[in-house]
DNA sequence: GCGACAG
DNA sequence: ATCTTGTCGC
């Protein structure tokens, strides 16, 4: 059984920036979770379009870079018909529970660079399976207004029994998402992130892990991201601008396609 | 007291 | 997530 109660709120306030005021990122938290609709805002059987985003990072001196991609797969076509990318600075560190306030812009930047929306937009780490119920893929869903599903590898909040089955509130019981296993010994934690029930994200999900532990859009954004990463790594020796290397990513996305 | 804790 | 050497296997 494995069980999270998340971290303190000491622990927390411990890490967050010098003058961020956690308070008012709560509240924002608790608004913003009020207004997530939990139920298919589209056929989730009809759906043909589902992008992936997934962010890497480059730590560069006192500077850290987000790398982030945008992957649009075709369930029809069973193939990846886009992808766009963008390349920023990066200056909230990691706190569990706040990852948006880190993520958002890279993952919204990337989103933005599609050409051709999709249907529904898979974010690596929880929804509704949050101890404020606003994960990052229900903070991404409720700012865009697009159906969105949060697909993560570990748990940040809650408790599962059973090797598939609920994510249960600690507190409460209430069911905050879905375990899943997709590839052997490895679990995909499954939960709501705006415009979807949580059977129709748990669907969706099983029929994209191809025997992985996250889904092909995921996957491939993941891949790309850190191709990416490793071309600008060498690059950066040569004294060349954030922007500019963004700017060449863009272009060098055109080799792929 | 020790460990927990998306990416 | 990132850092980081050698090592195992196709």
């Amino acid at each position: 059984m494995r069980v999270s109660r998340g971290p303190s709120e000491g622990y927390v306030r411990s890490r967050v920036p010098r003058g961020f005021h956690l308070e008012v990122a709560r509240s924002i938290q608790r608004a913003l979770a009020s207004k997530v609709v939990e139920e298919d805002l589209v056929n989730i059987d009809n759906v043909d379009l589902v992008s992936g985003v997934d962010v890497a990072y480059i730590n560069h001196g006192d500077v850290e870079i987000g790398v982030s991609v945008a992957s649009t797969y075709s369930l029809s076509n069973s193939s990846i018909i886009e992808w766009s990318c963008w390349v920023g600075p990066v200056t909230f560190p990691y706190v569990p529970t706040l990852l948006s306030f880190r993520e958002l812009k890279p993952v919204v930047n990337a989103y933005l660079r599609l050409r051709t929306k999709p249907q529904v937009v898979l974010i690596d780490g929880h929804g509704r399976a949050h101890p404020y119920r606003l994960g990052i893929a229900s903070h991404f869903g409720v700012c865009m207004r697009i159906p969105t599903i949060g697909v993560a590898k570990s748990l940040l909040y809650g408790k599962v029994d059973r090797v598939e089955g609920p994510i249960l509130d600690v507190g409460t019981n209430e069911v905050i998402g879905w375990a899943i296993r997709c590839a052997p010994g490895k679990p995909t934690y499954v939960s709501v992130g705006y415009g979807v029930s949580l059977g129709s994200a748990v669907n969706l999900i099983k029929r994209l892990c191809v025997g992985s532990q996250m889904p092909i859009p995921i996957l491939h954004s993941h891949n790309m991201a850190n191709n990416l990463k490793r071309r600008i790594t060498k690059k950066l020796m040569s004294e060349k601008s954030i922007e500019e290397l963004d700017s060449e990513c863009r272009s060098s996305m055109r080799d792929y396609l």
